[in-house]
DNA sequence: AAGGTATCGTTAGCTGTGCTAACGATCTCG
DNA sequence: CGAGATCGTTAGCACAGCTAACGATACCTT
């Protein structure tokens, strides 16, 4: 039965993505403290400069998280002077997050500061194994994307 | 300069990995919940129950975790029976971790639970994506290992 | 044998992230 | 105008991560 290994495989493979998640991250966040930014605040603020100016609810979503816990790292970000509030003049409910040039430039640095472990990594591969990571990175966008679809 | 590309693929498919890694733990957090278990307690026991007794300190180190982090952890799945501890005879400042029977039997039924919507997603793909993706996991572990030894 | 040092696990106390419930402010639509 | 929906915030809970400090135990050197 060739559906009983796919089912198998499909379980290992799940598992070992999932604590590969968790290990990752534990090794990636030393390197976010360095920078005085955690993970939840570095994802949110890239969201914010590469989004443009974004409502907090919009924020939320895209982080896949509730909107009380999104006040919070917005609070966090905007006491850093890293994202501004505003209020926006149409609909005066919505609270839209614009980031600041300080909030620009930490995001560079500390980006290249928490890849910099992981990319040294990265780079002691050869060329086959880059692509190859690189192609699994793909798919694995791809399948939570489509695990986001489905919900 | 080829070794200027490289250094910005390696920047860019760590940048990925990390935000890949975020997202997909916050997906499978849900599916954790479901079982009552917390991603850091489900994979602690995991650890005790492939791994076998082992004291806290070699748990925490497993998990990347200081030693009163993993004692809360331990405290947790005490508490609700999965786990006991028991002191070493031979040198008693140590603590031994054993997987009690409904530990082993709450693992095998959260992880079905919890890596279910991925492994539907994963099922989704074809042959070759599957092996594409299982490849790029196995480097992801590799990955981790040996930033694990770097430091 | 004894005393100093090292190791182990725990406790205490802080920060941050996640949630739900409830609320006030605002918009929308009948 | 008023009822209901939507948005963000506040309050309060649980958990996970850390450092500092401590008691208990083991080890080692004298």
């Amino acid at each position: 039965m060739t559906s009983r290994r796919r089912e198998r495989d499909a379980l290992a493979l799940a598992d070992q993505l999932h604590s590969a998640a968790i290990h990752l991250l534990r090794h990636l966040r030393k390197e976010d403290d360095a920078s005085g930014l955690s993970a939840p605040r570095l994802s949110a603020l890239s969201v914010v400069v590469f989004g443009g100016p974004i409502t907090l609810g919009q924020l939320a979503r895209a982080e896949q998280v509730k909107p009380p816990t999104m006040t919070r790292i917005v609070t966090g970000l905007e006491k850093d002077g890293l994202v501004r509030r505003k209020g926006d003049k149409r609909d005066r409910r919505l609270t839209k997050i614009y980031a600041t040039p300080k909030g620009e430039k930490v995001l560079v640095a500390g980006r290249a500061r928490r890849v910099e472990l992981l990319a040294r990594a990265v780079e002691r591969l050869g060329a086959t194994e880059l692509a190859e990571l690189g192609r699994g990175a793909q798919l694995l966008r791809e399948l939570i994307d489509s695990m986001r679809r489905e919900q």
